[in-house]
RNA sequence: CGGGACGUGGCUCAGUCUGGUAGAGCACAGCGUUCGGGACGCUGGGGCCGCAGGUUCAAAUCCUGCCGUCCCGACCA
């Protein structure tokens, strides 16, 4: 391709939508435009990135046994609501009307499609096992849109689905997916991680997540430094080797419960602040609400934070949130920020977190404005039969590895990738059923399989770049090589350089020829905005001593090569660039 | 949905507080000089100042409502 004829919009100013440098980049570079939130046009550059990606997904899909198909991506209310997933869902899922005013969706993700095919189509356990998948789109009608197309409405996926006959060949398929996924983020060149994971709005048992790390990611990710053992946040059981006693105290050595003024003073620093004592010392309560509209306490120390997803399975509900102002007016007597346990005006459960099983004496607010209680206990001052210990706080990176006890670390992720074990959960709602060997009517045994296509593209970016630009990791560099011509007027340059595009067009190299009639400054930052990981420089050195100049973008490394030899070792020289 | 910021040529922004002829840089077009790290000079085109109301002799500027964008939060395969 010839820069002069692409279309490659690049831009000099740093656009002021885009916040992270990913995001950024990918705008200067002329990869993608915004046409609303969430929404993105790919222009030629970013497309040539999406479809390298798509391709190493595909080969190792089609490398695993998975076979493509395509799935609308308007869907039935119909299936939805036989799911349950039509309320369940939420607003992200886009509803829309036809003519007939018959309701569908835009399909967020393909569960009741695909279980529909299978349920007409698989009779028998000879037809398992099964995956398919298809690389689509998908709408989300995301709360909100951020960071390009970091979590955009509209994206690009590929999602498997297997089918299996019993949970054991179920975990084959599932282990045979996770390593295909460590392959194709591998060869995308992503430093990543594979976590355990929460199974969320999809359900089912088993899960892991594939995580690009970068800041700017919107998980987090524990892993263990000495042993193996690597988890999302939201799951990341907390090894408990703080707790003593059962809660029962010797009230003897107990210190009379007293309550201070606290005027005005809310939050947990600023209680710890005013009261001179460490923010341990504190009992946080938060006041959640279900689903089913029942409220429940919950109790961590003062220096942790609640972890939601643990809360829910402690409580045992679909869904929680934190509650509202007037719930915890009426449920504590006293506006947000003097919730405790003690003199709650309404009988609600109390879920405490391990940690503070064995504290004595501690401070929480008082359940009355501008009031806190010192020397709270156990027992003496909270009725412990409302009580429930579990372990529903969030890991912190003074904590311990649950597996070997060793140190962990915490940090920022990106989910490229989720593999899921569903089970039976979307077969059995759907009335998807095989026949076994035995004539016997069977629930096929499902698992789902993503990774977020266009996200990797730009995780991609986020984890690959320096302040002139992108730089991309070989595989999914839109272009391979670009060639530039200092000054196309200059005939000899430009033939020169259009026989070494030749060479790499035959050599099956994504090749750009800079021909454009600007000035070589601008040339050589647009190369590196765009982030092709190789550029051969046809200058005025070829007239000099016959040579051309290849530069690395990853690492600027320089190397002089003759015109011959550029000519007969193209690939070979250009093998190094990352 | 709650909190915050913003909306002015294609892009980045000034001008708004204190109402009075719409500006700069980049980009674009023409001419000339230049030509290996985003050149320079001259000339030129391009604006419902987000939209709608209101106040005023006069509104980009003040007021009200709406729309859009971004950030934080809640939410999230």
């Amino acid at each position: 391709m010839k820069c002069s004829q692409l279309f490659l919009p690049t831009l000099k100013n740093i656009p002021s939508e885009a916040e992270i440098a990913s995001h950024r980049l990918m705008l200067r570079a002329g990869m993608i435009r915004r046409l609303a939130s969430g929404l993105y046009t790919y222009l030629p550059l970013g497309l040539r990135a999406l479809r390298k990606v798509e391709a190493i997904v595909r080969e190792e899909m089609v490398n695993a046994g998975a076979q493509e198909i395509m799935m609308p991506i308007v869907q039935p209310a119909e299936l939805w609501q036989e799911s349950g997933r039509w309320d369940r869902y939420g607003r992200e899922l886009l509803r829309i009307k036809d003519r007939h005013d018959r309701a569908f969706c835009l399909g967020p993700t393909h569960e009741e499609v695909i279980t529909d095919l299978v349920r007409r189509e698989v009779r028998s356990y000879r037809d398992m096992p099964l995956n398919l998948f298809q690389i689509h789109t998908k709408f989300r009608d995301e709360i909100r849109p951020r960071f390009g197309l970091m979590r955009a409405r509209e994206f690009v996926m590929k999602d498997a689905y297997s089918f299996d006959v019993d949970e054991e060949a179920l975990d084959r398929q599932y282990w045979n997916m996770y390593n295909a996924y460590m392959r194709i983020f591998e060869r995308c060149g992503l430093e990543f991680k594979a976590v355990k994971a929460d199974t969320g709005a999809i359900g089912g048992d088993v899960s892991h997540e594939f995580m690009v790390i970068a800041d700017t990611g919107e998980d987090t990710v524990c892993s263990c430094l000495s042993c193996s053992w690597a988890a999302n946040i939201e799951l990341a059981e907390v090894r408990n080797s703080e707790i003593s006693g059962q809660g029962a105290q010797d009230n003897s050595q107990l210190k009379e419960l007293k309550k201070v003024s606290t005027p005005d003073v809310k939050t947990i620093e600023d209680v710890a602040k005013f009261l001179c004592v460490d923010t341990k010392r504190l009992v946080k309560s938060i006041l959640f609400s279900t689903s089913s509209g029942e409220h429940a306490l919950a109790m961590v120390r003062g220096d942790h934070e609640v972890n939601e997803v643990k809360l829910k399975r402690a409580i045992g509900c679909d869904d929680i949130f934190m509650a509202d102002e007037n719930v915890v007016l009426s449920v504590t007597g006293a506006d947000v920020g003097f919730a405790g346990p003690v003199g709650l005006k309404e009988s609600v459960r109390i879920f405490a977190d391990n940690s503070i099983r064995g504290v004595k004496d501690f401070i929480t607010g008082a359940n009355e404005k501008d009031a806190h209680l010192l020397n709270v206990n156990w027992q003496r001052d909270i009725d412990l039969s409302m009580v429930t210990f579990a372990d529903i706080r969030n890991i912190t990176d003074h904590d311990l590895c649950p597996e070997c006890g060793g140190r962990i670390e915490l940090k920022k992720g990106i989910e490229v990738g989720h593999v899921f074990k569903l089970g039976t959960k979307y077969s059995e709602a759907l009335g998807a059923a095989y026949l076994d060997k035995d004539g016997k009517e069977r629930p096929i045994i499902m698992g789902c399989y993503g990774i977020g296509v266009s996200r990797v593209v730009q995780a991609a970016i986020e984890q690959n770049n320096d302040k002139n630009g992108i730089i991309f990791p070989t595989p999914i560099a839109p272009f391979e090589l670009i060639i530039t011509v200092i000054n196309t007027k200059d005939k000899v340059l430009l033939l020169a350089a259009k026989e070494i595009y030749d060479i790499a067009e035959q050599s099956n190299i994504d090749c750009l020829l800079d021909d454009r009639n600007i000035r070589a400054g601008a040339k050589f930052k647009d190369a590196d905005l765009i982030g092709i990981p190789v550029r051969i420089t046809v200058g005025k050195r070829l007239k000099d001593s016959g040579e051309v100049e290849v530069f690395f973008r990853r690492n600027g490394a320089v190397k002089m090569v003759s015109f011959d030899d550029i000519k007969e070792n193209l690939l070979r020289i250009i093998s190094f660039s990352d």
